[in-house]
DNA sequence: GGAGAAATGTTATCCTATTGCTTCTTTAAA
DNA sequence: TTTAAAGAAGCAATAGGATAACATTTCTCC
């Protein structure tokens, strides 16, 4: 797989997402401290999710000390805050569009390069928390990731086969 | 968490499901192997959905020699086939209760006895794949798990508070 | 029976994540 | 302003999940 590209830390996207999590958390009142919005700037500023191990390389290069642990921990508190989001399958972690909002995620995730599109039908939503609640199922988050290929990818299959 | 419960072996679903495994490998061509098989009845007869080194254990109990790979291995084969899914948020693999439809699984999973109910909701998967067309994604597979907790679970702790 | 393919055995290693404990920093009360 | 308590980060060790590489066995087909 390609490695993942790195981005420019004042990317217009990254600082609007790093504009709106200080926002959010002075309004819930929790701390979005140096490690942890550092953290949420790696995420935001790579094109592709990274892995905890990959975040941590990347903290080191900065010159902080670090251990697993460092990177977890911010992770947990940005998981928590609703400010990225983990994708199972792949063991990740992305940013989220709609921080606002607590949800899930639905992700349309490519195979080859990796890159990640995040959805928010809530058609696709109710749905699943009807089907719940007619087993008397109580939701507490929905995950969907949903495996394939960008078009970037198929379209360059289907160049060099036909 | 609550330890995964044994059921016996020769249980209607366990049974039921080696049978259509079985059918299933022969009409595709491809060898149910005493291992695989093995593997898959581990599966059929827990009440809970194993972790590998779980299936592992068991396999050890049973005499036999065997390192990770041994069950990865059969894992792979069963996921091939469709005759397991692997849920990734917790990293257990759960018997597929339609193997004839190629599908990535929707599944509700409880957070407290780690209980798995498998849904089979079209409209989702159709509603997912639209949203995917429209962006010119190809889907490969869709995987669904909603965390939360089962009827039996918060009736308990509805009981003990109120 | 023998060649090639498929499956399994075996060992080592990698990647992901957590536990437990210490130290530092922030916050708020005295 | 000191000080206690809580929160966050440093640090070392380890648990848990998955794969790589190579040897050996078993199966299939000629
Ligand atoms: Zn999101
Ligand atoms: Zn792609
Ligand atoms: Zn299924
Ligand atoms: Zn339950």
């Amino acid at each position: 797989m390609a490695a993942p590209l790195e981005i420019a830390s004042s990317s217009p996207r990254a600082r609007q997402a790093l504009e709106h999590a200080e926002r959010l958390c002075q309004e819930r009142g929790v701390r979005l401290t140096v490690l942890r919005r550092r953290v949420l700037e790696i995420i935001w500023s790579h094109a592709r999710p990274l892995g905890a191990y990959a975040i941590l390389d990347v903290l080191r290069d900065d010159g902080r000390a670090g251990a697993p642990p460092t990177v977890y921990r911010a992770l947990d508190f940005l998981l928590e805050q609703g400010l990225i989001h983990r994708l199972a399958s792949l063991n990740v972690f992305t940013g989220c569009c709609q921080p606002d909002r607590r949800h899930g995620g639905q992700f349309l995730i490519c195979r080859d390069c990796g890159q990640v599109d995040e959805l928010n039908n809530t058609q696709v939503e109710c749905l699943l928390n009807d089907e719940a609640d007619a087993r008397g199922f109580e939701v507490l988050t929905q995950m969907i990731e949903v495996l394939g290929r960008c078009p970037n990818c198929w379209q360059g299959v289907t160049h060099r086969a036909g």
